[in-house]
DNA sequence: TTTGTTTCCGAAAACGTTTCCGAATAATTA
DNA sequence: TAATTATTCGGAAACGTTTTCGGAAACAAA
């Protein structure tokens, strides 16, 4: 199965290379006749430009890289979906690796992207890790990287970030201004900044409220639904039960709901419940999950068009984009 | 940033670029010192191959392409991360695509793909649909095809489909063994043949057990919670309600459940539940839901195996593999 | 010493484009 | 009419590799 080449169709039209090059590039110096001629023929012929040779040609690839932790979730693969709906737009290839929360395979797949020579990167980084370092350095030699998500305001590169200080202080408002006053925060894992930021939130809520340290908890969890039914277990067990819980993420929560109902602990009447993240599992669960939406599709895009202006003007300085959330209130959280 | 190019490693070597060469791609007819010689300057240099030079003069991407409907739902991630396990390993880029279960952005998607020169392709179309002419067309123009999931059995090509029949006669007749016998199968789409085999399977689960046409009913649905719900609303105004209620997904078993329960009508006391292709949230669920668990990373892994094979030996006949699962019962379908 | 084999290496073609440069023709201006 | 400018095109270099071919050097065998 041989391709057709530029050749093939510059001899059968007895024009040279250049010109079917030319017709094929919008160039201005072709006649538009000639131009319709070759595209013509080159489309009865099956001819379509070698990408291989116009990308050493051009030393461009037209490939941009994307790494994510992973995409078993929502999350992640929604944020995919807002990058490759802006770059295929524009005629790049995404291509997507995952490093499974892992910092090492996260490293190895940045590595791999940069000799694939891909024209920039989208990190969604495990954690922050030694590996910004490197990072920061490729990003110095000139390799445009943007930076989601997982990663400190004071970053000194382009980032798209989300609110989590503010968001997870507006759903520990809510908490409070539903009267709910003895509020534990299963908090995820403190290496993650965002962790911190929702911590942060959190605690400003409470101080401003005025409710004293003793009445509530921060304790640290992992991301999974698994994380949150262990932590109940625990707190059942202890007869440590608070008014409301704050959970990092939805799958927390839903491993937090499942308990309870198995100690016919009722929710919102005994304890209310308050996700983050928030995925589609929260209509389908009782009672419906209240939780803080975060905008993954506009974050997918907002780095994607950025990451694009940044390799059309590489002098361009670095930029920070934050976004809100929504914090949509069901029956968890509710007083009757 | 000038990349380091093999002409430079060669000048500052005195030696011709085709010994660095050699040297990088493991030939016998170099010297050992000079091959190590070369490879330690080289390192010291920051030179690696260009990739894009390398395809260019080999006639290969060493990219594969993937076209899945949607990687929202853990099933498509997990059979990605089967793929790209065993290609990463054998040092190919993994190109993913969705389609948003949309034929015609799968069409785009794989026109795209192949006119970027992909070694091959796995595509999970979205349906039987008019493509398949011009996938198949492709696959004699000698690009290696592999189906997967959703394609016929006779279809003359490579694929790896689940054995969709003999696991839900194996869910049905679980349900009629456990003493349920007013069974009503929510059946997905029946544009998906994965739908039809599993009809096929549900009848003949019911037909070894002599259960009469009156006791069952196949009731088309689409794959959503928000079709369970639906559905089970309309059953539930028109009292028109069954034993026990297999569904096409766990997706739409998870609708189900929810409305049953704002309905008072236990789970599996008043109508038992059985879902299929099961995700992490069947523990999840109150009662926790039994389902048939497809082996997604196998089928992942298999179809990559398959297309491997299939490039590095293209007179390869046609093969189809076709996978088992395991059939998990929880509390959802247990006669107490 | 001659002949034949290995072993190692360089020159050059090939992969399929884009793009720069210059030339031929046509159109415009002086 | 001559000179200038636009328009259109072909030739060839460049992009960075791999690979084929042939030749030199080194070594063994005759």
């Amino acid at each position: 199965m041989k391709h057709v080449t530029i050749k093939d169709v510059a001899k059968r039209l007895n024009v040279s290379i250049s010109s079917v090059s030319r017709a094929f590039n919008d160039k201005y110096d072709i006649k538009k006749e000639t131009k319709e001629l070759i595209l013509k023929t080159a489309e009865e012929m099956g001819y379509f430009p070698n990408p291989i040779a116009k990308k050493l040609s051009q030393n461009k690839t037209f490939n941009i890289g994307v790494v994510v932790p992973e995409f078993i979730n929502e999350y992640y693969s929604e944020i995919i979906i807002g990058i490759q709906e802006v770059f295929m737009g524009h005629g790049y290839q995404v291509l997507i690796t995952q490093s499974d929360e892992n910092p090492e395979i996260e490293l190895k797949n940045v590595k791999t992207l940069i000799h694939s020579m891909v024209d920039g990167l989208i990190i969604a980084p495990t954690m922050e890790s030694t590996n910004m370092e490197y990072y920061l350095k490729e990003l110095n030699n000139g390799c445009p990287i943007i930076f989601m998500s997982r990663v400190k305001e004071n970053l000194q590169a382009s980032k798209v970030l989300f609110n989590n200080k503010k968001w997870a202080f507006f759903a520990t408002e809510h908490l409070i201004r539903q009267g709910y006053s003895k509020i534990y925060y299963l908090a995820g894992s403190k290496n993650l900044n965002v962790s911190v930021d929702r911590i942060d939130g959190f605690k400003r809520a409470m101080s401003k409220h005025k409710i004293p340290k003793e009445r509530y908890k921060i304790l640290e969890t992992g991301l999974l639904a698994e994380d949150g039914m262990q932590i109940m277990e625990d707190l059942i067990y202890n007869h440590d039960l608070p008014d409301a819980i704050f959970c990092f993420n939805d799958r927390v929560a839903m491993g937090v709901i499942s308990i309870l109902k198995s100690n016919a602990i009722k929710v919102p009447q005994d304890i209310a419940l308050m996700g983050f993240t928030e995925t589609r599992m929260v209509n389908l669960m009782t009672p419906r999950l209240s939780s803080v939406k975060q905008p993954t599709f506009e974050m997918g895009k907002s780095a994607a068009e950025l990451l694009h202006k940044q390799i059309h003007n590489s002098l361009m300085e670095p930029q920070t984009i934050v976004l809100n959330g929504e914090l949509t209130i069901r029956e968890s959280s509710v007083r009757n």
